[in-house]
RNA sequence: GGGCGUAUGGCUCAGUUGGUUAGAGCGCUGCCUUCACACGGCAGAGGUCACAGGUUCGAAUCCUGUUACGCCCACCA
C-alpha cells in the first residue's frame, strides 16, 4: 500500500472519525461461526444505568478492553457483549426523583397518565405499578444511550449489536426459567421466616447487601423481677424499645452468676411479661451484665437464639419501622397495657425515648444510659438501620445452611483462575461465613416478577404451599397481568380463584445470570455452545460476595461448572487522600471531561497502568504522560515512514539494527507472557520503556545513516529495521492506545490494527547482539552530557571520544562506531581496555568555538 | 478475633525464581529552537528500599517478629 503520512499529524479529535470507521467496518463484530476453541468470551459487567459513570468505570472497563483487544489480535473471535443493569431499586429511586412520582400498587392503571411537568420532591404523585414501570423503562432507554456514547468514546471494542438489559425480555425469560428449574430441583424455596428488612424501602434484603456502620448508641440497664421474689436480674441493652418484644433472658451455661436461675422465669419491667431464663453458648459473660435480653428481633443473634432455643415470636415492629398500634396480646396486665399505649405507633427512635421515659418515671432505670459507639447493620443502599421482621420470602440455597453445598461452591471457586490470585481469599472467606440461604425476593416493583401464582381457597386463604407455575414456553410472564392456565381473569383474587405472587426478584438474581443471558442460554443453543462457559469475568473486588458468588451458584446448579475460566478483579480508584472515590464524597470527576481534556488514549494509558487488583490513585498527570506517549508515537511514526520505504528485499544487516531487533524480540516475548497472565500493565510498561529508548537512542543513532549519508545499503538496513520495529510497536500499543495506533497504522497498512495479528518473534530477524545497543546508548549519552555541561548545542562538534571499557563491550561498541560518530558529531573515537574491574568511562573533548 | 494486601527519592509507581554503583515518569534545576516531535529534546540533583532480628559469599527481594495504612470475613446484649 502507498504511504500517506499527514504533514502535521495531530491527536485532536481523532476519536470520533476512527470510532465511526470501526462501526462502519464492523471491526469488533463477533464471528458467530467460530468454534468454541477459537472464541474468547467476556462476561462484561452490566453497569447500573441509573447511576452515573465515573472514573472507576473508565478504569476497570479499560482493563477488560485491553485484554479483549489482545485476544482479538491473537486471532480469537472475541465475544464481548455489553449489558445494562437497569432493573431494581436504583432505577426506582431515580424515577421517583426524576419524575416526582411514587409507585402505589393500589392505584389503578391510567393509560392517559402523564408525569408532572416539574417534579415536586415533597409531594410525589402516587401512580399505578404499570405506569411506574413504564416510566422506568422510558428513563432507562435514555440512560443507556448516554452510556453507550461514552463507552464508544472510550473506545471499548464491544460488539454493539450484542447488548442486553437486565429488565429486557431475554433477561426476564432466563431469570424466570432458571428460577423454575431451581424450584423444580428444590434449589429454590419459599419460607416464612425472620427476614432482614429495610424500613425505608420496605423490602427484604440479602446478607450480601448488608454493611456495618458505626453509630452512637447507649447501654440502658434495668432489672427483670425474679420469680422467687429475690430482687431482680439486671440486663444491659442498646435497644430498650424492644422490651415489649422480649421472649427470654440468656446467659452462658458456665456463668456461675446465672446458673442457679436457668429454668426459672423472670418478669419484665413495665409490661409484666413472664419470660424464661435460659443458657446458650453464644452468650458472653463479659458483655454488659453478662445476660442478654432476647427480643424478636433486635439483631441476627436474637434470631439464632430464637431458633435454637425454640422461643416464641413476639414482634412489636411493623414493616414501616413503627411499633404496632394495638397492644400485643401477650401483654396482659393493666399496667403493661397502659404502658404500651405510650409507645404504640411510634418510630423506633420515638419508642426508645418513650420506654426510657417510662423506666425513668418508675425509677426502674439503673444509672444513666451509658453512651457507646457500636456498629449497626445497614442495607448498603439505605440510610436507616435494618430491622428484622417475619415474612414469606423466596430463597435460593447457597450453602449457608448446608455444609456439603458450601464445600462444593468453595471448590468451584478453586477451579477459577483468579487474577490476581489473592482475590480467591475474598471468595473463600465469604462462602465460609455464610449463615443463611440467599434471599432473592424483594417487595418492590421494577424488577422481574416471580412466575408464580397461588390458589385461593374457598375461604379466601392463599395456599402458598401449592404454587401454580407456568411452563417454560410461556415465559416471560407477569403474574399480575397474565393469568395461570385453567383460570379466568375474573377469578383473580377471588375465593376459589388465584392470586399472583406480588414480589420481584432482586437485581442480583438476574445479573447472576449474565453469562446465560449474554450467551443465549436455551434461546440460541448454537451461540451458547460456542461461548459458554465463558473465558473471563472482569469485575470489582467489592462485588465478589454478590455478583461473582451468585453467578457461581446459578451455574453450579444448572450447568455443573463454573460460568467462566478466569476472574480478573480490578481495584478501586482512590482520590489523592487515598480514600475510595465516591460520589458522596463529592470528588468524582466526569469521565467525558477527562476524555476531552487528556484524549482517550491518555486516559486509557493511565487506566492501563493500574495493575490488576491494585487500588490506583486518580492521577491526571499520568493521563498527560499517556497523551505525550501517543503524540510521540504519532511523530516517530511520521519520521520513520517519511524516510521512504526500504527497497524490496532489503534486510537488516547493520549490527546496530540487528541489536535493536534482538531487544524487540525480547519485548514481544515479555509482553505476550504478561498478557497471557492478565498482566496488561506489565505489557504496557515494557512496551513503553522500549519505545522511548527506540526513539531517544536508536532513532538518533541511525538517523544519519537512514537519510542515506552512509550509502544506500546502509540506509536500506536502517529503514527496513524501522519498518519492522514500527509495525511491532504499533501493534503492541494497540490494546492500550487504541486510537493513535489505528491512526498511524492507517498511514501505511491495510485494515485495522485491531484486526492485525499480534506480533511474534518469528517475524523479527534474528542474529543481533543486544550488547551493541546497550553500549552505544551510554556512549551517546556521554557525548550529550559533555555538550550539555558545557552549555553547547547537541550539534556542536566533538573532536574526540575516549571510551574505557572491558574488551567485550568495546568490541560491541566498535560495531556501532559509524552511527555513534554521526549521531554525536564526533570526529574520532579511541578504545581503551579497562584494567581490572570497574565501570566504563567516557572522556569527551569538544571542538573549539 | 481470623484473613488478605500495601509500605522503595517531594508525588505516582517498576523492580519476574536473592547477584555487580536500587530504576522510570511527574515535579524540581540547568542547557539546547536540532532538518519527526518546543503539546519538544538533552542533562543534573534527589532514596538509611517502614522497623528489628535471622539465613546467605551476597537481601528491596527469602524467613521470623514489630509498626502504620487499606480492605475482607466473623462478632457486636
Amino acid at each position: 500500500m502507498t504511504r500517506s503520512v499527514p504533514d502535521k499529524p495531530s491527536l485532536d479529535g481523532i476519536e470520533e472519525a476512527i470510532a465511526a470507521r470501526w462501526e462502519a467496518e464492523g471491526t469488533y463484530r463477533f464471528d458467530r461461526t467460530a468454534e468454541r476453541g477459537d472464541v474468547y468470551a467476556i462476561d462484561t459487567p452490566p453497569p447500573t444505568v441509573s447511576g452515573s459513570l465515573h472514573v472507576g468505570h473508565v478504569f476497570s472497563y479499560t482493563h477488560t478492553d485491553a485484554i479483549a483487544r489482545y485476544q482479538r489480535m491473537r486471532g480469537k473471535a472475541v465475544f464481548y457483549p455489553m449489558g445494562w443493569d437497569d432493573n431494581g431499586l436504583p432505577t426506582e429511586r431515580r424515577v421517583e426523583n426524576h419524575f416526582g412520582v411514587r409507585c402505589d400498587p393500589a392505584v389503578a392503571y391510567d393509560p392517559s397518565f402523564v408525569p408532572p411537568e416539574k417534579p415536586d420532591d415533597k409531594r410525589k404523585v402516587s401512580i399505578s405499578r404499570r405506569s411506574f414501570v413504564e416510566l422506568c423503562e422510558r428513563l432507562t432507554v435514555e440512560d443507556e444511550k448516554v452510556f453507550e456514547a461514552l463507552w464508544r468514546r472510550l473506545g471499548l471494542s464491544v460488539d454493539w449489536d450484542m447488548t442486553y438489559a437486565t429488565i429486557g425480555t431475554a433477561a426476564r425469560r432466563a431469570s424466570q426459567r432458571m428460577f423454575l428449574r431451581n424450584l423444580a430441583r428444590d434449589e429454590a424455596y419459599s419460607a416464612e421466616a425472620p427476614t432482614i428488612w429495610d424500613v425505608t424501602f420496605q423490602t427484604a434484603v440479602a446478607q450480601a447487601e448488608l454493611e456495618d456502620r458505626e453509630r452512637p448508641g447507649a447501654y440502658h440497664r434495668f432489672g427483670f423481677a425474679r420469680a422467687d421474689g429475690n430482687g431482680t436480674i439486671e440486663v444491659e441493652t442498646t435497644r430498650p424499645e424492644l422490651l415489649a418484644a422480649c421472649v427470654a433472658l440468656v446467659a452462658h451455661p458456665d456463668d456461675g452468676r446465672y446458673r442457679p436461675l436457668f429454668g426459672t422465669t423472670v418478669t419484665s419491667p413495665l409490661f409484666g411479661v413472664e419470660v424464661p431464663v435460659l443458657a446458650h453458648e453464644l452468650a458472653q459473660p463479659d458483655k454488659g451484665s453478662g445476660i442478654a435480653m432476647i427480643c424478636t428481633f433486635g439483631d441476627t443473634t436474637d434470631v439464632t437464639w430464637w431458633r435454637e432455643l425454640q422461643l416464641p415470636t413476639r414482634s412489636i415492629l411493623e414493616r414501616n419501622g413503627r411499633t404496632k398500634a394495638e397492644c400485643p396480646d401477650w401483654i396482659t396486665s393493666e399496667e403493661g397495657r397502659s404502658a404500651y399505649t405510650r409507645l404504640a405507633g411510634k418510630s423506633v427512635f420515638q419508642a426508645q425515648a418513650a420506654v426510657v421515659e417510662l423506666l425513668g418515671e418508675q425509677g426502674l432505670l439503673v444509672g444513666e444510659p451509658r453512651p457507646i459507639t457500636h456498629s449497626v447493620k445497614f442495607f448498603e443502599k439505605g440510610d436507616r438501620p435494618l430491622e428484622i421482621v417475619t415474612s414469606r420470602q423466596w430463597y435460593i440455597r447457597n450453602g449457608g445452611r448446608n455444609a456439603d453445598l458450601r464445600t462444593a461452591l468453595q471448590d468451584r471457586g478453586g477451579e477459577l483462575g483468579w487474577h490476581p490470585s489473592f482475590m480467591r481469599h475474598r471468595y473463600e472467606s465469604w462462602v465460609q461465613g455464610l449463615n443463611g440461604d440467599w434471599l432473592i425476593s424483594r417487595q418492590r416493583y421494577f424488577g422481574i416478577p416471580f412466575p408464580v401464582w397461588y390458589p385461593v381457597g374457598p375461604d379466601g386463604a392463599v395456599d402458598h404451599d401449592s404454587p401454580i407455575l407456568p411452563s417454560e414456553d410461556e415465559l416471560p410472564v407477569d403474574p399480575s397481568s397474565d393469568r395461570p392456565a385453567g383460570y379466568d381473569e375474573a377469578q383473580r383474587g377471588q375465593p376459589g380463584g388465584f392470586t399472583a405472587d406480588p414480589d420481584v426478584m432482586d437485581t442480583w438474581a438476574t445479573s447472576s445470570l449474565s453469562p446465560q443471558i449474554a450467551c443465549g442460554w436455551e434461546d440460541d443453543p448454537v451461540l451458547f455452545a460456542r461461548t459458554f462457559p465463558m473465558d473471563l469475568r472482569p469485575q470489582g473486588h467489592d462485588i465478589i460476595r454478590t455478583w461473582l458468588f451468585a453467578t457461581m451458584v446459578r451455574s453450579h446448579f444448572e450447568h455443573g461448572t463454573p460460568p467462566w475460566r478466569n476472574a480478573a478483579i480490578s481495584g478501586w480508584i482512590l482520590d489523592p487522600d487515598r480514600k475510595k472515590m465516591s460520589k458522596s464524597k463529592g470528588n468524582v470527576v466526569t469521565p467525558l471531561g477527562l476524555l476531552e481534556e487528556h484524549g482517550t488514549d491518555g486516559v486509557r494509558y493511565w487506566a492501563a497502568n493500574g495493575r490488576p487488583g491494585t487500588d490506583t490513585a486518580f492521577d491526571p498527570n499520568q493521563m498527560n504522560v499517556g497523551k505525550r506517549l501517543a503524540r510521540k508515537l504519532l511523530n516517530a511514526s511520521r519520521f520513520a515512514l517519511n524516510l521512504g520505504e526500504a527497497p524490496a528485499g532489503a534486510v537488516p544487516n547493520d549490527p546496530v539494527d540487528l541489536s535493536l531487533l534482538a531487544g524487540l524480540r525480547r519485548l514481544v516475548t515479555d509482553a505476550t507472557t504478561a498478557f497471557d497472565a492478565y498482566d496488561y500493565a506489565r505489557a504496557l510498561e515494557r512496551t513503553e520503556t522500549f519505545f522511548w529508548s527506540f526513539c531517544d537512542d536508536h532513532l538518533e543513532l541511525v538517523k544519519q545513516r537512514a537519510y542515506g549519508d552512509h550509502g544506500d545499503d546502509a540506509a536500506a538496513s536502517a529503514r527496513a529495521t524501522m519498518e519492522v520495529a514500527l509495525s511491532v510497536l504499533q501493534r503492541l500499543f494497540a490494546p492500550f492506545l487504541c486510537f493513535v495506533t489505528e491512526e498511524v497504522w492507517s498511514w501505511w497498512q491495510d485494515g485495522s490494527v485491531h484486526r492485525a495479528a499480534w506480533p511474534t518473534v518469528a517475524e523479527i530477524p534474528t542474529g543481533g547482539d543486544p550488547l551493541v545497543a546497550e553500549v552505544a546508548a551510554p556512549a551517546l549519552a556521554a557525548v550529550r552530557r559533555a555538550k550539555s555541561e558545557q552549555k553547547r548545542s547537541l550539534l556542536w562538534p566533538a573532536e574526540r571520544l575516549v571510551v574505557t571499557d572491558d574488551p567485550a563491550r568495546l568490541d560491541a561498541l566498535r560495531q556501532a562506531e559509524g552511527d555513534l560518530l554521526a549521531a554525536g558529531s564526533v570526529s574520532s573515537i579511541e578504545y581503551v581496555e579497562l584494567a581490572g574491574d570497574g565501570a566504563a568511562t567516557y572522556d569527551v573533548t569538544l571542538g573549539a568555538a
